[in-house]
DNA sequence: ATGAAAGCGCTAACAG
DNA sequence: CTGTTAGCGCTTTCAT
């Protein structure tokens, strides 16, 4: 049905030169003839003209679409985070594409590199390891990518991230308050991350600020961010406690999730006394009986900085400044 | 770095074709000779060749791209449902390009526009409407189309949804065990969906199989599916009972979400021996006090499901069936 | 066993 | 005011 500016050029007897005035509205009256502008109006109006863009990409050697790259999209943050991105790039006429790479080292270079292939403009990246950030710049065939919450101190590269430091030590201040005497644990997981390095040094900083020295002892981590892992991990934890934590934080809310299970599991109920603190916030936990505190990312403002940085690369501009830290929320319970 | 067919040809001082048959690994010994052949191949590894898929696209017509849209990422039923497809679809040599449209018709319909334009082999939609479902097939330029999660009725389409009237069946049957003569109140929202006709249809029907008759004064419905309406329709009811209801089932999670926020904030805690009913599952359900009845729906299966149908109709396979109904489980916490 | 050439639909430079 | 044409990188058919 639709027809192509050749096929609309042959039916009105006119060249694609001036189909194509008419469809870009470049037909300034002085260029176009108003004969030669209705009669093609009028073809274009019985058979629908519309664009092949890949034809149109492949002339322009540009697609108009940008790459996502992120963990899990089960993962609210990032979900939240990849919205907030596919809104902003829409609305700048970039289609995103995003794709998960479950934090796997060798799936990341597979669904990096199919982006590539795919000859996106552009790529926002969370990346799972400090060595395939570089292998990527290395390998990004002069594409413009901007790195996501995860700062590994590679210089001179695009990052927007999360002021994770600044938000744990917030947390840990207010936390100790709650504290009187009582034990607090930290269960973390991927202790690679520089955000779960930042989680913990900030709470540690935090705390002892307000008077409570973590011990080492008191620090654990489950094998990888999920919920099983942290039922499994507090498990152990249980046993050598001989019962729940007075106070608990988490890295991540899967390892929450799977602590709390494992809690009821073993009590009957959640320990309604324990204090929580929880890193990534979400609406349940406000819920719970116990008092919690969460630190809430701007997923939005992270989506909105990183969008400008990428734009920014993409005209080529000069970047004073293409790191962008964004401070999380406290959020009390 | 990486060179294109052309270029590594002029290097290698052969033609395209002879390029092309070692790229693609049909140097079927007897067409290319061994000499060129190891010629060619010292050409690509010095320089590395990548395919440009936006000259292939044109040349076959053909993207091995797919598009899915969703109302929303941030739904954690979407989010997996988006996980699995992207997984199969890129199994299979796809790309799946996934878009929000937030449930509204305008931006449904722009969005759908947007992938048809970028010329995808196909498409998943979950749609927000039916005459949005009926415009989108009389203009899909005879891309294959899979509809997700909603059946309008519409005839002779692919739907793929969940059993959401047999769910809420065993819902209504479960929840009328806990009654013992109190009341039961359900919210929904977002009432012209079948998904939620379904759902209060069932959890009718399952409710009187066990005797308790739903009167409809007990039926109310937020505006949209969010917190906040459901936190606004809530407090209405609060005030006219007087309190919390006894029992409640809420069709989708963001409704339950904010009557328990005021709950939280009308009472000062969840009231804690308030039955609970819910579509869609989520792991915090278990960590309230309550009694929790949730209906977790397959979003795994559902992508399975979902892409085999496309796959068949990419194929031009005859489908004796194009409708498929998954069964979603009830959980009890 | 290898090469030449057409053409996918678009854009842009140039020619009337 | 309007038309012609080259070429983006690939696949495929037909020659040699």
């Amino acid at each position: 049905m639709a027809k192509s500016i050749d096929e609309i050029a042959k039916l009105a007897g006119v060249s694609v030169t001036s189909v194509r005035l008419v469809i870009n509205g470049q037909d300034k009256k002085y260029r176009i003839s108003e004969k030669t502008r209705a009669r093609i109006q009028s073809i274009i109006d019985e058979y629908g003209y519309f664009i092949n863009q890949t034809a149109r990409s492949l002339k322009l050697q540009k697609t108009q679409t940008l790459g996502l790259v992120v963990p899990r999209l089960t993962n609210p943050f990032f979900s939240q985070l990849t919205e907030a991105l596919e809104i902003r790039c829409r609305e700048a006429g970039y289609q995103l594409i995003t794709v998960c790479s479950r934090d796997e080292a060798e799936l990341e270079k597979q669904v990096v590199e199919n982006l590539i292939y795919r000859s996106v403009d552009g790529l926002f990246v969370t990346s799972s390891y400090k060595e395939r950030q570089s292998d990527l710049l290395a390998n990004s065939h002069g594409k413009p990518v901007v790195f996501l919450d995860r700062d590994f101190g590679t210089p001179d590269i695009a990052v927007v991230s999360t002021n994770n430091l600044d938000g744990a030590k917030s947390l840990g201040r207010k936390m100790a308050e709650q504290l009187e005497g009582r034990q607090l644990i930290f269960m973390g997981a991927d202790e690679w991350l520089p955000t779960i390095k930042d989680r913990l040094e900030g709470l540690k900083v935090g705390l002892s600020e307000a008077g409570y020295q973590l011990p080492d002892g008191n620090v654990h981590f489950a094998e990888r961010i999920s919920r099983s892992h942290g039922y499994q991990k507090m498990s152990e934890l249980y046993q050598s406690l001989g019962g729940p934590p007075d106070a608990l934080v988490t890295s991540a809310l899967p390892v929450l999730e799977g602590c709390l299970e494992y809690l009821k599991t073993a009590s009957g109920e959640i320990p309604g006394d324990m204090v929580i603190g929880s890193f990534d916030d979400h609406a349940m936990l406000g819920f719970l009986p116990n008092k919690v505190f969460a630190v809430r990312q701007n997923a939005h403002e992270l989506a909105l900085e990183a969008y400008r940085i990428l734009e920014a690369k993409m005209r080529k501009e000069d970047l004073e400044q293409q790191q962008r830290v964004i401070m999380p929320e406290l959020i009390i319970y």
